[in-house]
RNA sequence: GGGUAGGUACCGAAGCGGUCAAACGGGGCAGACUGUAAAUCUGUUGGCUACGCCUUCGCAGGUUCGAAUCCUGCCCUGCCCA
């Protein structure tokens, strides 16, 4: 891509966005032809990425792209406060080291979006950490409490009876005040952070800078397709989830989300002639292709039809799993859950598992617990209708 | 500081001396159907060495044959007043 005209990036830039503001302050500072300096504040909560943060990356990867500054603030001490922003709880705080560990994987996952060589890095704990407790509250005085008050998070916690701390009232202020330490000109963030973009508009205001343009791209829904996509409600897909994984995940979502992928992900619309399930296996493909390589998509793809479309266990893929101590039905399923797919599932929950017909051997529903079949090299042990493995003997 | 309403399982919310591992709804999980979609339907949703046992109803004690339910103290939250 190159540079083009104020206008031309302008309207490119303006993509996919679901509220600028404002449009002219933003053809104003395109228009004077000096790279832009655009900000994104990651809090590294949690250190994988998912696509629910890319859609911010991407668009700041796009400036980059027009040749502007991307200017990455790592919220090593916001983390710790914990953004409220579409909460209905207070959000448990972090330490240090956890949110340091974060932002090292954080980054890492970040360059594969972003050109590493024109974006800067920045902890805001560097000028946070310094700060005194007079300067502290010479930041507060900046602001009125009815301001902060005015946030729709606050205001529904609060009609609702429940607590809103003051910490977390300091979150607007606080990312607000990042945007005049690196001299924002643009901030990206979804739609949730408008109003902590804007108060980093206010904050620059009164130091006499001219204020940045606030540019919020829409959130991106999780696999339920209802929640805002987010690890802690395990309907992500990870950046670094593996091919197959990822794949799978895209293929589960629904028609209405997929659309959705389409827009946010792709930047386009699907063909609506095109049949919704080929639809979301071209939607999957491109997106393991992004994160990992064509080839690797199209294995997936490969291996996720013998899989599903023809139930074919046997010629897919599947993980293997050592036959550990226990033979038992019980203890191999909870067993494989636990050494394959890191999930714990207790005995109790095992059983019922057997029960409900969700396990098979070989095709055939296991449904004893207590049954203790003669496991043999290469046995096809199906968990679930997700998950299966092939069982390895000694 | 005073008054008042509360703290129940993942969430919301019943229960207010035994029949309570705790109604109901949501969510989750699994199954059927399918396009690993949605919708729908069904089952299930504390743990275990499991017709029994153990740990749960803010925390700690107490009353009682028996407590989520009663009493005492403490902690926490909302609202009103100061």
């Amino acid at each position: 891509m190159s540079p083009g005209t104020a206008t031309e990036q302008l309207e490119a830039l303006l993509r996919g966005t679901a509220q600028v503001i404002n449009e002219k302050d933003l053809l104003t500072k395109l228009e004077r032809g000096t790279p832009l300096r655009a900000k994104l504040g990651v809090d590294p909560t949690a250190p994988d990425i998912h696509l629910g943060h890319t859609v911010p990356l991407e668009k700041l990867r796009q400036f980059q792209e027009f040749g502007h500054q991307a200017v990455l603030i790592i919220g090593d001490f916001t983390a710790q406060i914990g953004d409220p922003s579409g909460r209905s709880k207070t959000r448990p705080q972090l330490t240090r080291d956890e949110v340091l560990d974060n932002a090292k994987t954080y980054t890492k996952q970040a360059f594969k979006i972003l050109d590493r060589d024109r974006t800067e890095i920045v902890f805001n704990g560097d000028w946070f950490n310094k700060m005194t407790f007079a300067e502290v509250i010479a930041l507060n005085a900046r602001v009125t409490m009815q301001q902060m008050l005015q946030r729709e998070d606050f205001k529904t916690r609060i009609a609702n009876d429940q607590e809103v701390r003051l910490h977390e009232i300091q979150y607007p202020l606080v990312q607000g005040w990042d945007s005049v330490m690196v001299r924002a000109d643009v901030e990206i963030g979804g739609t949730d952070q408008l109003f902590n973009i804007l108060v980093g508009r206010d904050m620059q205001k009164s130091e006499g800078m001219e204020p940045q343009v606030a540019m919020c791209v829409p959130i991106l829904e999780g696999l339920d397709g209802v929640k805002k996509m987010s690890k802690s409600l395990d309907n992500y897909i990870g950046v670094s989830d593996e091919p197959e994984d990822m794949f799978g995940k895209v293929m589960s979502i629904s028609d209405e989300l997929m659309d959705r992928y389409y827009t946010l992900l792709l930047g386009e619309s699907r063909d609506p002639e095109d049949h919704p399930m080929d639809a979301k296996k071209a939607l999957a493909a491109r997106i393991v292709t992004r994160y990992h390589s064509e080839e690797s998509a199209t294995k997936a793809r490969e291996n996720w039809e013998t899989r599903f479309s023809q139930r074919d266990l046997a010629s897919a893929d599947l993980p293997d799993y050592a036959l550990g101590d226990r033979r038992d039905a019980v203890g191999v399923v909870a067993d494989a859950y636990a050494s394959i797919f890191q999930t714990n599932r207790s005995n109790g929950e095992i059983r019922r598992l057997l029960q409900q017909g969700s396990v098979q051997l070989n095709g055939e529903k296991l449904t004893d617990p207590k049954a203790e079949p003669a496991w043999a090299d290469g046995d096809i042990l199906k968990l679930d209708k997700k998950r299966s493995v092939r069982v390895k003997v000694g």
